[in-house]
Order: C-alpha cells, then sequence, then structure tokens
DNA sequence: GATGAATGAGGGTTCATTCAT
DNA sequence: GATGAATGAACCCTCATTCAT
C-alpha cells in the first residue's frame, strides 16, 4: 500500500528541503490559518523563492496534505505504541492512553493541526477521512479495548465496556482547543488537567455512600 | 455599557432583514468556512442584493461578528439560567450543566460558531475575547461552583473543589468537534455521551475497594 | 437552438459594454495575438477595470470566443446573402461568390480572426468546428452549387462542377494571409487580386487552339 | 554576410543535437503552437535536459528562427531549382511551379511553419522578413517569369504577364490552412487540388464562345 | 558540455467593497 | 433604503531563464 503523499525517490537534501518548507507552512498555517496563509509567505519563511514550494508540492492544498501527514504520522506511531501494549492492569493502561493523548494534542504541533483539520476538513472529504482513519479510531478502539479488558478482569465497573470512548477523549481535546483559543486570556495547565481527568474517571466524584 | 455589535435604532423590518442575513451567513459560513464564504453567497441565501449586506454589516469581519454574537447570545442566557440555581443536589446541578453544555455545543448552530472560532478566533482577539468572557468563563465558573457546593455539602470527595473545571467540559466539546468532523464517518450519539460522561465523572470506572 | 455565445438578457448599456470589450479584445488579440494578449490590456483598451472583462466573459478563452463569434457572424450573413441568389448567370454569380469573399477576408477585422483560428484553432476544437460548419463549409458549398449550375446551363464546361472548390477560395484566403504577413513589405491590391483571379478561372492563360 | 542563425564551429555530434532540437521543437510547436509551447517538453521529446536547450539557442525566440530556418532553407532549395530551369515550356514550368508549392505547403512540416508564421510572425519582423525575401518573393518572382515567357512565347494570352502571381500561390496556401484547420472535419485531397488548380488557371471554366 | 533545481516576474482570476442609479 | 455593476488589490500558479554541481 503506497501511502498517499509520501514522496519517493528524492535525494536527501531533497528530502530535507521537502522538509524545511513543511516547517515554514506550519509555521506560516498556525498564524494565518490555511486560507489566510500566502504560498510567499511560506516561501520566505523557508527562505527559498515562491516557485520552489511547487517543485515539493503541486499546489495550496497537497502543501496543506503535506503538513498535516508530516505531523500526524508521528503521532499515530505514539498511539499504537501506547496502545499495543498488553502489560500492566487497565487502570494503568487507561492512564497511559489518556496521558499520550493529552501530551500529543495538548502540546507541540497538533495544535495547528487540529485547527487545519476543523477550519479545513469539513471541505476536504480525504483530509477528514486519513485523520479520522489513521488517528481518531485507533485511539477509539484502544480506549475501548482497556475499558472491555478493565471490566473483564473485575478492574472496571461491570459496564464500563459500553462507555462511549469519546467520554475519556474530551478533555485532551479540550486542551488543544484551549491552546488555541484560550492560553492567553488563562493559561492552561495541560498536565493538571490530564491528572484532573483520570483521577476524576477512575474514581468519581461522589463519595461512595456508607454502609 | 453599549455592547458592541447590537444594532441601536433600527425598526422592526430592518431587525427582521438584518436577522434574515444572519441566518444566511451561518448557512453559507457552515457550508463553506469564513474565508472560502463569498459575500455573493450570503446576499443569494438571504435573497437580496449584495450591496444590502454592507447596509447591515461594515465588512466581512462585522457580519462574522455579527452571526455569532447572534447565536453566542441566547446561549449565554442557556448558561446562566443553568448555573444561577441553587436548587438541588449538587450532582443534579452539576448534571444539569453538563447536559446543557452537551445540548447546546453538541446540537444546533454552535458547530458552526465553534468552527468559526477556531479557525478565525486565533486572528481576531475580540471575537476571541468576547467569546470567553460570555461563554467559557462563566460556564467554567458555574462548574467550579458545583464542585465546590457538593464538596461543601459532602455529596463530593474532598479536594473535588480543586479539580480543573475543563474536564467536564471536554466531553461536551468532544461532541462539537466530532459533529464537525466525523459524523458521517462514524455517527455519535449525543445524549448517550452526555449519560455516560455524567454517570463516569459521579461514580469512576473503579469497582470500590470492598470493606 | 440557443447559438451558445449569445448572451440573453443584457440591457442596452450591458450590451453596449460587450461590445466594447469585444472591440478592445480584437484590437489587443491583432496587435499581440491571443496568447500574447493580457487581459490588463484589454481592459485598459476599453477604458473599464480589469474585473469588469469577467462580468461579460467567464475567461479569455471566452473572451476569444465572444471576438470570433462577434466578427463572424455577420460574416455568415454576407456569405449567405451572396449565395441565395439564384439570379443572373453562372459567371456573375462566381464572380460575386469570389468577389464578396476577396472583401471579407481582405478587409477590415477577418485578418484578425483568421490570424487566431490558425493560432489558436489547433488547440480549440470548437471554436474549428463553428467556424467550419458556418462559414466554411457554406461557402464551398455555395462554390460548388456555382460550378454545378454553370456545368448544366452550359456556361461551364464539362466537369466543371467536380472542381475542388478550394480552387477558387484560395486567393482570397490568400489575400488575407499576405495581409498578416507582407503588407509592410510588399502592398497587395487586392482588388486587382480578385480581378485577375475571377478572369484567370473563367477564361484560363491559355489560347485557345486556333482552329 | 554571415546569414543569422547558421551557427558556426560546430561540432558533428553539437550540430546532431542541434538538429535533435530543432526536431523535438517541431513537433512540440504543432502540437502546442509556439507561446503554448514549454521548454521542459522541447527538452522532454529531445531527451535531453532542460538546461541544454539553451546551450544551443539562445532563448525561445531563438529556437522558433532556428526551427523555421531549419524547415524554410530546404523548401528554398526547392523553389529555386523549379524555378531557374528555362526548360519545358510555360505550361509546363507553371504546372511544375504550382505543383512543387502544393507538395512543400501541402505535406511535411510547413504546416507547422505557416501556422508559426502567421502566429508570430506579426510579432517578429525579422522572422516575417526572411520568410518573405528566402521564399515568398522568389516564389512569386517564378511565377511572374513564367507568365512573361508565356506571353513572350504565346503560349498565354495577352496581358498574362501583368496577372498578380499570388492567384496562382493561393490553393497551395488553401492547402496548408485547410490541414492546419479542416483536416479533420473534412479531409482535402491536395493533389487533386492542384490539378484542378491547375487545369482551371490553364483552361478556365468558360466554355469558348462557338464560333 | 550537460544537468535540473531554483528563481521570480508575470498574468489570469477572484472577490470584498464601493457607488451611481 | 436597495440594487448590482464596477472596481482593483490580492494571490495562486506557470514557466522562461539561470547557474551551481
Amino acid at each position: 500500500m503506497a501511502a498517499p503523499g509520501i514522496p519517493q525517490g528524492l535525494s536527501r537534501s531533497q528530502r530535507r528541503r521537502r522538509e524545511d518548507i513543511i516547517e515554514a507552512a506550519l509555521t506560516i498555517f498556525d498564524r494565518d490559518g490555511f486560507e489566510g496563509a500566502r504560498i510567499d509567505d511560506v516561501a520566505a519563511e523557508a527562505e527559498i523563492a515562491k516557485g520552489t514550494v511547487y517543485l515539493y508540492f503541486k499546489n495550496k492544498q497537497a502543501l496543506l496534505e503535506g503538513v498535516i501527514h508530516a505531523i500526524v504520522r508521528p503521532a499515530i506511531d505514539a498511539v499504537e505504541r501506547a496502545a499495543d501494549t498488553k502489560e500492566g492492569t487497565a487502570v494503568d493502561r487507561l492512564t497511559r492512553q489518556i496521558s499520550v493523548m493529552g501530551e500529543r494534542l495538548g502540546k507541540g504541533p497538533m495544535k495547528t493541526i487540529l485547527r487545519l483539520m476543523i477550519a479545513e476538513g469539513p471541505r476536504h472529504d480525504q483530509l477528514r477521512y486519513f485523520y479520522y482513519k489513521e488517528i481518531v479510531e485507533p485511539g477509539m478502539r484502544a480506549i475501548a479495548r482497556c475499558l472491555a479488558d478493565g471490566e473483564a478482569s473485575g478492574e472496571f465497573r461491570p459496564g464500563s465496556a459500553d462507555i462511549a470512548p469519546q467520554v475519556f477523549a474530551g478533555p485532551p481535546l479540550m486542551a488543544v482547543v484551549w491552546r488555541i483559543l484560550f492560553d492567553d486570556l488563562a493559561p492552561l495547565d495541560i498536565d493538571r488537567l490530564m491528572k484532573d481527568h483520570v483521577a476524576t474517571v477512575l474514581d468519581g466524584l461522589r463519595l461512595p455512600a456508607e454502609v
């Protein structure tokens, strides 16, 4: 399966150049959004001529795809590494899963990617599909597996396996969106958010009724 | 305090006209995003001439603000109504709070607003500030109050008052984002999501250790 | 049959505007060729803004078509008027036919049209087809009819009806091409050319062998 | 007088290379026209790198000149060979002259040259001048000589020497233009056209009035 | 000499905004 | 007030030309 968007047959220096452009584009997209970004600015940021961008990307759309793929692909690995382990209790695994999500989403370039996805995704089916299949679905599935295993092992309450995994992914998502919109107005401590989240979903708010 | 964006001195028919334009703009922004939307299309959707849009809104930015304000304002009321009650247990109030958020965000036009906020907010400080002050901060504060009251009344565990309120707002946010991006790929049952969310945060996943 | 390229529902002033643009485009196309022409220059020649051109023509191709149609359509009428007459001898009719061709091609804007057709036609099937069906085929048919009638009536030699009509259209074509390429190097007297042509094809060069 | 465009001091392999480029350019110009042709495509057709084209031709204009010269030069010889003979009757010589023109124009690469001349000539005086001096003027002169000789020898009617030679060159020109524009819509039998042409101009259409 | 990556001027097209009617 | 034709700045993309390797 030739993954689309992975260019073949580029020399080392060309690969480097391609990465430079992607990095520059990420910067500009982050600053101006996709539609607002000018290829001129991307080129200037990458310190190359405008035309050169077009040697590496067919058009602006392809550049967007290139950026998203470049950032998302490593995240895929992280999700899979976190998910593929059977080691540890369900509690450990769920904790790790949530923490990886918080890490990935709340910090670094996924912030820009999510912004781009939300702004452009609705008009770009292929991108949505790619993102869903590669990141979201595996993530949800991994959470669902934790829940099922935890219920089976008696760690979690009966019925836990039926909880929508999106419940657990909500706060990490909140971390990104908050970073996109409100970080200057009210900075969010992402690590604390994730810890609170894990603690809450594990033990709940309610005091167990006394016997 | 003259709220910006609230036009004064419009006749009834003019107010109606203004609302028509906002409704049309919402439709078009939802379809094409803000940058992708053409004033032509908004006018056509509102069944008026292009120039008329400019009689009611100074420019495209102002139209964006108009749309966001028009949708957000009723939501403010809802948040405040849900928050201002002291009636009921903390559990009831938190449940109601989350349910209102899920309702507001997961259904109806807030989907488009959030998309617009995420896409345009970073370039539009005033909008972000407005949204934060009017919706997000009150919402977070209301949740924090529930938590504090619940801890004080002994309904919630000690330390509950210190939990970041964003934990509770995460899943409702997930509902919107999912609707924006993945609803055709994997429809999400928002009511079930909210129920799962409430149940989980109240009682946790973990079985209480037997005495 | 709605002739393509004939715009409907334009007001008088719009029709005027459209004609101005076509006239300007003809001037610029004549000076620079189609590919070499800049929409900027067309607009400047028409004394309007660049964007206005696009209110009347979808794109540069459509402008080319507009120009060609606008010039060709009157020529169609001329060809048909010359052809539809049954009056006069075959000699008269052929003479008139050739003279109309010389007139049409050798003088006025058909020079530019032919140049555009030759330069762009090979890449623009629709244009070629239009030109062939509307101008060339009727013209050839009209000549063929003259020849057949002349042979039938005994004016022309037996076998005249089988002569390729292109023989008679060649010199008028020469008139245009000469005007396009060599008029400054060696001006051509088109009227004389047509007269020589008619005289030659009617009576030939060769002295009839004496009896 | 160093004929412009005839490069000196090229090795055998360089001359070969130059010819390859010209051949490739002819192919591409024929397909896309001059303005529409991309140097990239010419290079690809010649199976060399783009930069190499510029080792043999200063720029795209020079390539155009190179192509035209390369095709036109052999045609010059043909015209001169056909014209320089004093052998045979005037009828034979005129017949040969027309037949050579039909051959040269109606078949082979002169089709592309004429298209290029018509499209680019008006913007390229040097090219027009070259073409006129080398091909057109000698051709016209040769025809005029035939006519004069034929009149002098009594083969042709009195006054024949005064007929514009363009009359005789018209149908061969028609052959090229037809090939450029209409050959797929209505193929033209060039040999028959030339035969009809010769027969018509020699003996005319009109039956000689009986005595 | 040959290469082809890089350059950047140029031009077609779009669309927010204006303004005469 | 309403209209929609007109404007022209902005921007994506192409491609002739250059030049370091």
